[in-house]
RNA sequence: GGCGGCGUGGCCAAGUGGCUAAGGCAGAGGUCUGCAAAAUCUCUAUUCAGCGGUUCGAAUCCGCUCGCCGCCUCCA
């Protein structure tokens, strides 16, 4: 029975859909005005393992993740300039053109991290009207009000906000030193749409004037129109439980008067070197220049050694143990693949169906991946034993279906790799296993040096010899 | 200042009331091997930041202290 733990209750509770078995998840996407970091790597792997793993409990799940390519500002007086501007101004170019340039960029990280794709992408700008609904229904009902072309969500309409984020809606109200921006009747009213002035480039006409939504506007829109007023799961990093999260919520629930989430699951922060991660630290690392070092499974493998919901720190030494262990995982399933080639069905006799029970135990313990890698290495101890002794192939093959179902299925590593990858291509494989077969004769006649010359040179090439008593295996590093 | 979280072996990291505190990396030793590599076996925390308390029993609950981190402005 799964068990998820919901910040909103501050508890683990059992997981159980609106609809079963139908599940809607809503995640909070990227704002496309810059590349992917190692942040959007910790927080898409976490929850696509959490697609993939409510998809293999048997729930058929909508996915659903917006691309924010409009709306959020700088600053917090009015005059903050969007992102997304900023950047085209700084690059000469259309905002949709930098919209369109990073969402390309997101996915090619995400999809080089194995993440799946959402079954719905889908972008802020493409939601204007619905958005302007949205906001005039809040009019309607007396949550909202127009002021110069800006129109404010009034919080006192809303006594709850705060509840995500255990913060007091009167201390918001009240901590006025601060003067409320132009128009605001309390300064922690926020915006649901901004009056676009003269060198304004996105903007949209409405009742209010031409203008641009307001930041929170799009989660509430897009999660309710493609799963429904009240939606099973809403995840997130956890730096955007406040404000973010709680404005979709006092926006979602005035509208629609019932709760808007049910379960909120948020993913921790991560650091770089005991750090956070900064721009204006200097130590800003995109995910483009840490796969020039680390694999883009090493680093999923590395995620998903952590929690979710734990911080986790981005460290050389670190990476590199997680590059250790991840490459004699795929080390076992490689030989284990050259014995017995395709895995086979996914039902298995009680000796291996053991290990299942004991890895979704783990993932239904709130998406313990930590404990669900533990698994795939008892796994590895399994299948290096059986390759060395008995080579039963019933065995080998449930091992390669276990690897395949949960290693592969749920936890998104890649084991396989196509033989044209791993030999470097054929002329490469053809001058290497010549080279192997003049060691053998090398060896045969116990020319040790010069066998061992062979491998030395192989191996300052990055191609890596192992003796074994079938004969002389070789991979690349 | 307000809100929240974390502190487990040399490093990373599960475990959140009760069998001998998972696993990975690193290290030591053994087996295998012409030697290596790989693999495999054994060993490496009487102890979970510190101090008190609750309990038959706590790393796990409560309080305090120390240290670290996040959010409070856009951020995954």
């Amino acid at each position: 029975m799964l068990t998820i733990y919901n910040t909103m209750t501050r508890k683990k509770e059992v997981f159980t859909p609106v609809h079963p078995p139908f599940v809607g998840m809503y995640v909070c996407g990227p704002t496309v005005y810059d590349d992917p970091h190692l942040g959007h790597a910790k927080s898409y792997i976490s929850f696509d393992v959490i697609y993939r793993f409510l998809k293999a409990s048997g729930f058929t799940v909508r996915y659903v993740q917006n691309i924010t390519d409009v709306g959020h500002l700088l600053g917090d007086d009015g005059e903050g300039e969007d992102r997304i501007l900023k950047k085209a101004r700084v690059e000469q170019v259309e905002p949709v053109e930098i919209a369109q340039k990073y969402e390309r960029h997101f996915f090619r990280d995400m999809d080089r991290l194995n993440c799946l794709r959402p079954d719905i992408s889908s972008r802020a700008t493409g939601h204007i009207l619905e958005m302007i609904e949205l906001i005039k229904k809040l009019i309607e009902k007396g949550n909202a009000y127009e002021q110069d072309g800006n129109v404010y969500f009034d919080l006192s309409t809303f006594p709850e906000y705060g509840k995500l984020s255990g913060r007091n809606v009167d201390d918001l109200l009240s901590g006025t030193r601060v003067k409320p921006a132009e128009g605001k009747r309390h300064s922690a009213d926020f915006a649901l749409w901004k009056r676009a002035d003269g060198n304004h480039l996105m903007r949209w006409p409405s009742p209010w004037g031409t203008g641009f939504p307001g930041w929170h506007l799009e989660c509430s829109v897009m999660s309710m129109k493609y799963i429904g007023e009240t939606i099973d799961i809403h995840g997130g990093g956890l730096d955007n439980q406040f404000p973010h999260h709680e404005c979709e919520i006092a926006q979602s629930e005035s509208v629609t008067g019932h709760t808007f989430v049910n379960y909120w699951i948020h993913n921790n922060m991560v650091t770089l070197d005991g750090q956070k991660m900064s721009k204006s630290l200097g130590n800003h690392v995109t995910l483009e220049e840490l796969f020039s070092t680390y694999d883009p499974m090493t680093v999923r493998f590395f995620v998903l050694q952590g929690h979710y919901r734990s911080p986790q720190d981005f460290s050389d030494e670190a990476l590199s143990s997680a590059r250790t262990g991840y490459g004699r995982l795929v080390r076992a399933v490689a030989k284990l693949r050259d014995t017995v080639g395709e895995p086979a069905s996914e039902t298995y006799p009680d000796r291996w169906e053991e290990y299942r029970k004991r890895f979704f135990d783990f993932l239904d313990d709130d998406f313990n991946t930590s404990g669900g890698i533990t698994v795939l290495f008892d796994l590895v101890r399994e299948t290096n034993t059986v390759l060395a002794g008995s080579k039963n192939r019933d065995d080998l093959q449930y091992l390669n279906a276990l690897f395949h179902e949960l290693g592969e299925g749920i936890l998104g590593l890649v084991f396989a790799s196509t033989p044209e990858a791993s030999q470097g291509g054929t002329l490469t494989a053809d001058l290497v296993n010549l080279l192997v077969r003049m060691r053998q004769e090398a060896k045969a006649g116990k020319n040790w040096a010069e066998a061992d010359a062979i491998r030395d040179h192989l191996k300052s090439l990055g191609i890596v010899l192992e003796d074994t008593r079938d004969g002389t295996s070789w991979s690349l590093e």
